[in-house]
DNA sequence: TCTCGGGTG
DNA sequence: AAGTGCACCCGAGAT
């Protein structure tokens, strides 16, 4: 038999795979943040061909760059072209180390195209008596097929591959392969930017070309056709159709530095390309290498189940040892949510119902709500609040796959059970969309069958995770913040949710009432100064206005029209009084929308509270969020905002709000990790940090006053540092010269060297390791820190070094937070911790307890961990949020 | 469903 | 050659 010769077109095939999985590009990102999906889609490729075809010897040939010999023969030869995504840039790379642990060899030579690689090699294997496959996402190739190359072209996605030998051609378009040379000559080619001859298509290109042969042969006898409009085009575009000619001619002889006898197929290098997939990501193909088929077969095995009823109940008391528990709620909001389902089993049996109620009955409620017994589950904080709905108090819970995969990475984290599984390589379990659909169109399903096997899955998904997911945590130094920081802090948690807050509505409705009097006076003027009625809300109308009816000066554009934003309209406001108005307007109208209606809303009628959520797993860099409503952005700053706060009430007779914040814990947790000894001085002296950094960064004698302004600079100065400021930015946010700005940066650098030290090491230390950490060892992933786009590398940066500081604050609260609520309850306290605000706590306590809480509260916050400067925590009391004195 | 604008720390 | 301070949530309009 033949020896067979195996050619891709790399670059080809990479773009088709790219694009063919264009749709699901963020699906496919290895842990680092890459994109990989060209690089799944090309191995695919490379799966296909070789079940097969069984190449001796095998090349992938790449463009080595813009420039060829073509490009210099016509200059816009590939011109117009797009400019190739980053996204796709970065895989170029790592398609190489793929094929080269799939055992094939790479290949490309300067100023010649992968093609004329291909072209060059195919002729040497059919000179020595090789079966040739070319393999390529374009069709230009099929010009090389011949009676022992045959050239696949993919069709749709990139395994769906259309073969063209010479017979194939000849029944496609009536010609020879090497005639396509001639046709493309003539008809010209769109992507690869070259004209061909004015007019002629691909239609007339293969009746010219079947009639003449070749090019040359048609200028040879032109005389021979007749008069027409084709005919003077073909000679006026002679020069041109020559030059087509060669632009198209994939070369045959370009000048290799190899031979078929350096290019044997070696096979699968196994160790390398289980490496490759670990380091990409690609669980499936990893799966087929390293699972020994039995293996396989039992875990895809259907999971078996047991539907509870109130008569068999007592085959809960058959489970044993740890147990995985999961109550169905399909709606996000856990609050309100109905209940659809429970699954409860030991990783043996499983035992599912539609019934929740039943849950209320021993032996269940005994089991959940025992000490003695340790629970496995998806989102605790969801379960517990679920289950006290319905009178149950969950206890011990020992591992909880969506909190335990949010600390082992933040990228990948989803409220979704199924996508969590999928992301630690575990596909025995459903994702919801999948099982009960999405958009209004999700329901849970009628059929038990369907219903049950999901709920038995998910369960058997939990208990399946514990294990690894522990060992990932250990491995990462992280089982200290899940033990005794992340699951501690989620019965907190769901205890300040179940809690509430107080909100009086009519309070709220009263205030409305005034905002809409006022906003309907603002819109009068504004629309007497604009001449006409329009939507106000309508940035794209409100621009209309502005900059082209009022021919105001366009500041800074949008992706989509001009930008109204506040900086923008503050810079107008002197040219035309209705700005003024608009901007009075938008307050206005914030407040009423977000604020009045918005949390009128979500007031439970049963208890006049705002039960909000917090999301646990949520923010990179291990910040609570807050949802349904958000009681993280109430208004404080404005005057008239904050008069909001009116309406937040403590929920009994007698009792007072109550609220401690952290003093500048970002920046003193700047001076900790940085360790700067002029930082770390400025704090334990227990100086206005503002104003020292001003006398620092000023060069000003330390009795110097130092005056507003300068402190209000200096203070911008100190939140740019840790946000990683430029000193465009600086500039822009304290109204001074870039270069001044650049000054102010510089000195500052000079002042706090440990600062700036602590800059480059982090940077230094994300780019070794690929993440970086906390205190607690709370980890970012920051993938982008090695990207080629200046930008995402400059704000993966700015967050390497940002991260360990807001994160290590967040730690710092979570931690007071287990504290307070531990002290509550041994001193028997009312009190109760209803707010988190990121460095501020806020509660309700009778008013004899104020007095208690003033000393506790900073103590237990003071001393949640021990940095090398002081905590400073401060407290207000008043009767409502908005009293706070 | 996306974009803009704006509220918080 | 381009962009320019971190972390969020949500309402309204446009599509």
């Amino acid at each position: 038999m033949a020896k067979q010769l195996l050619l891709i077109d790399g670059n080809s095939i990479v773009f088709r795979a790219f694009f063919a999985m264009h749709n699901q590009i963020d699906k496919f990102t290895n842990k680092d943040g890459l994109h990989t999906a060209a690089i799944y889609g090309f191995k695919l490729m490379l799966d296909h061909v070789l079940d097969q075809f069984h190449p001796d010897a095998a090349l992938v040939a790449f463009d080595a760059g813009k420039v060829t010999f073509r490009t210099k023969m016509y200059d816009d030869y590939k011109g117009g072209r797009n400019k190739t995504p980053d996204e796709l840039t970065e895989q170029f790379p790592y398609v190489r180390e793929l094929v080269e642990a799939c055992g094939l060899h790479s290949y490309e030579l300067k100023n010649y195209e992968a093609d004329d690689i291909i072209g060059t090699l195919a002729k040497e294997g059919d000179e020595a008596g090789y079966e040739t496959l070319i393999v390529t996402g374009d069709r230009d190739l099929t010009q090389l097929a011949s009676d022992h190359t045959t050239v696949a072209v993919t069709h749709k996605g990139v395994t769906d591959t259309e073969h063209y030998t010479p017979a194939h051609v000849e029944e496609k378009l009536g010609i020879t392969p090497r005639q396509i040379i001639d046709m493309k000559a003539l008809m010209g080619d769109s992507s690869d930017n070259y004209p061909g001859v004015t007019k002629i298509g691909e239609k007339t290109a293969i009746k010219l070309v079947k009639q003449f042969g070749s090019v040359e042969n048609l200028y040879d006898h032109i005389d021979e056709l007749k008069k027409s409009k084709m005919k003077e085009h073909l000679v006026e575009d002679e020069a041109i159709a020559r030059e087509c000619k060669t632009l198209a001619t994939i070369l045959q002889d370009a000048p290799l530095e190899i031979g078929l006898d350096d290019i044997t197929y070696r096979g699968e290098q196994t160790e390398e390309l289980v490496a490759f997939y670990q380091q990409m990501g690609f669980k499936s193909f990893l799966a087929k290498m390293d699972l020994a088929p039995e293996e396989k077969a039992d875990k895809s095995a259907p999971v078996e189940y047991t539907e509870l009823t109130a008569d068999n109940l007592a085959a809960v008391d058959q489970l044993e040892g740890e147990l995985n528990f999961y109550l169905e709620m399909p709606d996000a909001n856990y609050h309100t949510s109905p209940f659809a389902g429970f699954v409860i089993g030991d990783g043996k049996t499983w035992l599912v119902s539609r019934d929740a109620e039943l849950l209320k009955q021993d032996p269940l409620k005994k089991l959940l709500e025992s000490p003695a017994v340790a629970k496995n589950v998806f989102n605790a904080k969801a379960q517990i609040v679920g289950l006290h709905r319905l009178g149950i108090d969950l206890r011990n819970v020992d591992f909880d796959l969506l909190l335990a995969s949010y600390l082992l990475n933040t990228n990948d984290n989803s409220n979704d059970l199924g996508q969590v599984a999928l992301e630690h390589d575990y596909h025995e379990v459903a994702t919801d969309e999948e099982v009960y659909g999405k958009g209004a169109k999700r329901a849970i399903p009628a059929d038990d069958q369907v219903f049950y096997t999901h709920l038995a899955q998910k369960a058997r998904a939990i208990d399946d995770l514990r294990a690894p997911l522990f060992k990932k945590l250990d491995d990462n130094q992280q089982t200290p913040l899940y033990t005794d920081i992340e699951v501690p802090l989620t019965r907190v948690l769901a205890a300040m949710e179940i809690t509430g807050i107080k909100v009086n509505a009519q309070t709220l409705k009263d205030m409305g009432s005034k905002l809409t009097e006022r906003l309907a006076d603002i819109e009068s003027q504004i629309y007497a100064a604009a001449g006409e009625e329009f939507n106000i809300n309508s940035t794209k109308q409100l621009g209309h206005i502005l900059f082209e009816k009022l021919k105001l000066p366009v500041i800074k554009k949008t992706k989509t029209g001009y930008s109204t934003a506040v900086d923008v309209l503050e810079k107008l406001a002197d040219q035309a009084p209705i700005v003024e108005d608009i901007l009075q307007y938008r307050q206005i109208a914030k407040l009423q929308s977000t604020y009045i209606t918005g949390l009128l809303k979500v007031i439970h009628s049963s208890d006049q509270k705002i039960h909000t959520r917090y999301l646990q797993t949520l923010t990179q860099t291990g910040r609570l969020s807050s949802v349904d409503p958000n009681l993280q952005n109430i208004p404080v700053r404005l005057p008239e905002g904050r008069l909001i706060r009116k309406a937040f009430v403590p929920s009994h007779a007698g009792w007072q709000i109550f609220s401690s914040d952290y003093s500048q814990v970002e920046l003193r947790v700047l001076a900790h990790i940085t360790g700067d000894k002029n930082l770390q001085e400025d704090f334990k002296n227990g100086e206005d940090i503002h104003a020292s950094t001003a006398r620092r960064i000023f060069h000003l004698p330390a009795d110097a006053e130092i005056d507003r302004n300068m402190r209000r600079r200096a203070k911008a100065v100190n939140f740019g540092i840790v946000y990683g400021i430029s000193d465009y930015g600086l500039a822009q946010r304290i109204h001074v010269s870039r270069a001044q700005a650049h000054e102010f940066i510089q000195n500052y650098f000079k002042e706090f060297p440990g600062v700036k030290k602590y800059i480059d090491d982090t940077i230094a230390f994300a780019r070794e390791h690929g993440y970086v950490e906390t205190i607690t060892h709370r980890r970012r992933y920051l993938p982008d820190i090695h990207a080629k786009s200046f930008s995402r590398r400059s704000f993966a940066e700015r967050t390497a070094m940002n991260t360990p500081i807001q994160g290590s604050a967040a730690d710092i609260i979570k931690i007071a937070m287990i504290r307070m609520k531990e002290e509550i309850k041994q001193r028997q306290l009312q009190a109760r911790m209803l707010l988190q605000i990121h460095d501020e706590l806020v509660f309700e306590a009778p008013a004899e307890e104020i007095p208690v809480l003033q000393k506790l509260v900073p103590q237990v916050m003071d001393s949640a961990v021990q940095l090398n400067v002081p905590l400073k925590v401060e407290s207000k009391v008043g009767d409502t949020w908005y009293d706070l004195k």
